[in-house]
DNA sequence: GTCCTTGCTGTACAAAAGTACATGTACAAA
DNA sequence: TTTGTACATGTACTTTTGTACAGCAAGGAC
């Protein structure tokens, strides 16, 4: 008669709210936002149920902080890119990173989970956009802005076709492509 | 004391099966999969709760049922393409077509919708490559099939895009970009 | 050590949604 | 007309989910 209750894990807020918001994406990108219920981002945190209202008020502001969390990793990635892009040979350089972008499972799902959000609410648009916008930024300066645009859909389209297919499109077609437009 | 029950219209089967059906896919394309419940549905398409189960077993036969109809919308609109399509002026016809095609939100929602649904249940992946392996097949025939896989990335693109945004992208544009990949 | 604030827990209650079903009605066949 | 079947309706029950909360534990202040 030790424990009446199962002794709580050392306290670490921050980690906590981060192990909440991380179970929380995943559940989006693995099993789409239908499945984000309060007791499923418990058990995959592997927190109490009362630690997930806790640390968000609600389930909607809990699903949006996630997508979020997912538009911010995305932008991330492409701000690493931005550092790397010789001006020289964008359509190859440009090839090589989405192609591994691509082959993240968990980048693309993120990718279409935020654009289906977005096409049904308004408010959270600027989240699906956040990345583009800024691809077209910075390959606007060099190719123009309708370029830049045009590859920007093409890269959209490359995350759903990845996400549809077993393998994204190899990273040769992808050049290929990138060299048309650009 | 006439009607202790209110009276029930008039029979007719089949066209209260497909007002549930359309009443189904208007609310998955203007509020998301996650607003889909026996209540809504009943409201939105003027029938009775208990219709929305006698046609359709479960919840989620009823959503996959939407899905599919969807998926054959967009996909009757491809094969109508294919039927006017000039062989000489595939660009700029392509662009005309895809361009009224990305003005209508509710196509464009349908595709996002079926997009974000195949990403992650493998079994309605069909039914979001529909209309693209349509497309590839109608195309490669003339521009082979690297090109016209170029072509469908893009417009996948573009349908995120429309989906994101006020306005979708011009048909100048369009045609610019289709004539750079074709 | 004692206290005390903050974090963490599980449980409990309320709301929402899925589903079953008894009842009543229209339409057609007899 | 009668009657039987298939259709339509609303209600009731069950399950799932959201949310509130009372109590316990940990780690520092003193």
């Amino acid at each position: 008669m030790a424990d009446s209750l199962p002794a709580p894990r050392k306290r670490d807020p921050e980690g906590r709210r981060r192990a909440i918001l991380q179970a929380a994406t995943e559940i989006i990108v693995t099993q789409g936002t239908a499945a984000l219920t309060h007791r499923a981002v418990a058990a995959a945190a592997g927190v109490a149920l009362g630690s997930t209202t806790q640390y968000f008020a609600s389930i909607d502001e809990l699903r949006e902080a996630a997508l979020t969390e997912l538009a911010d990793e995305i932008d991330q990635s492409v701000a690493e890119m931005e550092a790397t892009l010789d001006l020289d040979r964008i359509p190859e350089q440009l090839a090589k990173e989405v192609h591994a972008f691509l082959c993240d499972p968990r980048a693309v799902r993120a990718d279409i989970a935020l654009a289906a959000h977005g096409t049904t609410e308004p408010r959270l648009r600027e989240l699906s956009l956040k990345w583009s916008d800024r691809l077209i930024e910075i390959l606007s300066a060099h190719i123009g802005v309708e370029r830049a645009t045009a590859v920007s859909i093409f890269l959209d389209g490359a995350m759903i076709h990845a996400g549809l297919h077993d393998t994204p499109v190899s990273e040769a077609a992808l050049r290929d492509a990138l060299r048309s437009l650009i």
